[in-house]
DNA sequence: CTCCTGTCCTGCCGGC
DNA sequence: TGCCGGCAGGACAGGA
């Protein structure tokens, strides 16, 4: 992602087709002929959105849902629109940005630069843990009076910013937590390990790319980022890294459902 | 207010 | 072999 945006910073857009009238929600109004004739000025991210700032004075939000993809396409490439390419942007070199989301879970937004954070998908948004403030004090301090579950807790993006289903049992799973932990029990030292914890799964995830579902397939038929191998995540029964020869005493990696959602962990290795 | 459940959408997978 | 129910993800609404 971070390539794609090099390229296209300082890019014109030259054309764009919308491809139906929404996502999970509507695209925003005329979005074609107020992104046409615009300058790419700088991309930054919050949480799961992607900040597209344009020389107007806008920002173009993207969030991928879970299927979603952006791809570059080079000016010689040729290109037929497939079934859930929902949005293609012609730049003025001929290369094509293409947003495709299988399951339409994405997002697009067109907000002012100057308040985008006040729109409502970020208003409330929880500290990005990649930031030099976060840290375990800060972390314990939003946790605190917390009565639901930490794996709860991780995944109300008012409290960490950022953090989905998959990277919330990875970050418990490096810190040595259960997922059944009380929210208000994490503090101290334990909170220090937490935060970093997010920090190291979260950086990781970004340099990887990001995940996907293990169904996503692209154009060519190639798997997508799941092989992107999670320590607990999806391994049910397997052995825990962490205790790796214990499997016949603790059954490995075991798996609940929390609020609606699966969660892995190792009962040994996350207390 | 906090916590938790159901909904949206599609494609894959397992079971019959 | 083919069909179909269940499941997965993130955001959000609404109920307890």
């Amino acid at each position: 992602m971070r390539g794609m945006a090099l390229r296209l910073e300082g890019g014109r857009i030259a054309h764009v087709e919308q491809r139906r009238e929404d996502l999970r929600a509507p695209f925003p109004e005329n979005l074609p002929a107020r992104l046409e004739g615009r300058l790419f000025t700088k991309f930054a991210r919050r949480s799961k959105y992607i900040l597209a700032c344009l020389d107007d004075g806008n920002v173009l939000v993207l969030h991928l849902g879970m299927a979603g993809r952006m791809v570059l396409l080079p000016p010689e490439a040729c290109y037929t629109a497939a079934a859930h390419d929902h949005l293609v942007l012609t730049m003025a070199d001929g290369t094509r940005a293409v947003f495709t989301d299988p399951r339409r879970f994405g997002m697009v937004l067109l907000l002012p630069e100057s308040g985008w954070q006040q729109h409502k998908a970020f208003k409330d948004l929880g500290p990005e843990p990649l930031e030099d403030d976060f840290d375990g004090r800060a972390l314990a301090a939003a946790l605190k009076g917390r009565k639901a579950s930490i794996k709860d807790a991780l995944m109300n993006q008012k409290i960490v910013a950022g953090l989905g289903n998959i990277y919330v049992s990875e970050a418990l799973f490096v810190a040595g937590i259960s997922p059944r932990r009380k929210a208000y029990t994490v503090t101290g030292a334990r909170a220090a390990r937490l935060a970093q914890a997010i920090r190291d799964v979260l950086a990781k995830a970004i340099a990887a790319g990001g995940s996907s579902l293990r169904d996503y397939r692209d154009a060519s038929g190639e798997l997508g980022y799941f092989q992107h191998h999670f320590a607990v995540y999806g391994r049910e029964g397997e052995a825990c890294p962490a205790c790796l020869c214990e499997i016949h005493k603790t059954g490995g990696i075991r798996k609940i459902v929390q609020a609606g959602r699966s969660t892995y962990y190792c009962p040994q290795h996350q207390r």
